[in-house]
DNA sequence: AGTATGACCTGATGGC
DNA sequence: TGCCATCAGGTCATAC
């Protein structure tokens, strides 16, 4: 569920309420998202720092880090009951603050340093230089679609926000990433950011699921061009978005406008 | 190194 | 109302 700007959105209101505030107590559930591994109890830790690493919200200690990702359903909670879906819960300094997770795609990582999984990814598609990001795409032989869904690449796209900025980009989601102009590359990492800004101001999108810390939906859905408007018209020229499959992932796009 | 496939989970939706 | 298939903001592991 949450990419970039969802997660963005969580870590922004983390960070206000959590920032020098003390673990007073921690409750896990038996589930999948820990992946066997739970997290010790936390007493009287405090939080030095929130932030976000890709699609991971980091909650930095002063005995560690807690990183959790929200994988498809995964929701952070200010001051809501226990659920069914209820997989952790975390009380700071009288705050609570719960994760639930209906599919437990999601995870809850507990690490003495930064977690390797976190560490490996690739750079954050708002700090990538604009040199860095055409050498990337060019040092690979696979679809530029697939490529901007590996983390390893960048961090923090997901199937919405890759299908939105090859719209806007002009680039058709089929082409080969070392295929394409060094004008292209730039176009894309242009409307990247510019994409990624401007749904973090909208507080993300919300399709079936996505709701920040209180529960609210964000925005941004409603300026979505290409994702989930398949047989729709374009917004540009009028012809039908097309809906196809890539990589197993449904892949929204106009054939005219992002033609070959 | 790439890509293709299935697995992991649960719920919503639409067709019959 | 029920049953079945399909789909969903994401990774992962395995096999060619």
């Amino acid at each position: 569920m949450p990419e970039l700007p969802e997660v963005e959105t969580i870590v922004r209101a983390l960070a206000v309420r959590l920032q020098g505030a003390t673990v007073g107590s921690a409750t896990y559930w038996p589930s999948r998202v820990f992946r066997g591994v739970t997290p010790p109890a936390l007493d009287g830790a405090f939080v030095k720092e929130v932030r976000r690493h890709g699609k991971y919200v980091l909650i930095e200690l002063n005995r560690g880090y807690l990183a959790i990702h929200l994988g498809m359903t995964g929701k952070l909670l200010f001051d809501v009951p226990d659920s069914k879906y209820t997989r952790a819960k975390w009380l700071f300094d009288g705050v609570l603050l719960s994760l639930e997770d209906i599919r437990q795609f999601g995870r809850v990582i507990w690490g003495e340093e930064i977690p390797e999984g976190l560490r490996l990814l690739g750079p954050d598609p708002l700090e990538i230089s604009l040199q860095e990001f055409v050498n990337r795409a060019w040092s690979h032989r696979t679809g530029i679609k697939p490529l901007l869904l590996t983390q390893t690449f960048v961090r923090g796209l997901g199937n919405i926000y890759v299908d939105e900025l090859l719209f806007r980009a002009r680039v058709n989601p089929t082409r080969s990433s070392a295929g394409l102009s060094q004008k292209q590359l730039t176009h894309m990492w242009e409307e990247m950011r510019r994409l990624l800004e401007e749904a973090i101001r909208h507080g993300g999108s919300s399709i079936s699921d996505y709701v920040d810390t209180s529960g609210r939906k964000g925005s941004f859905q409603r300026e979505h061009r290409v994702y989930g408007r398949g047989g729709e018209p374009c917004l540009v020229c009028g012809s039908p978005i097309q809906k196809i499959f890539l990589a197993q992932r449904g892949t929204h796009f106009c054939p005219v406008c992002q033609n070959l």
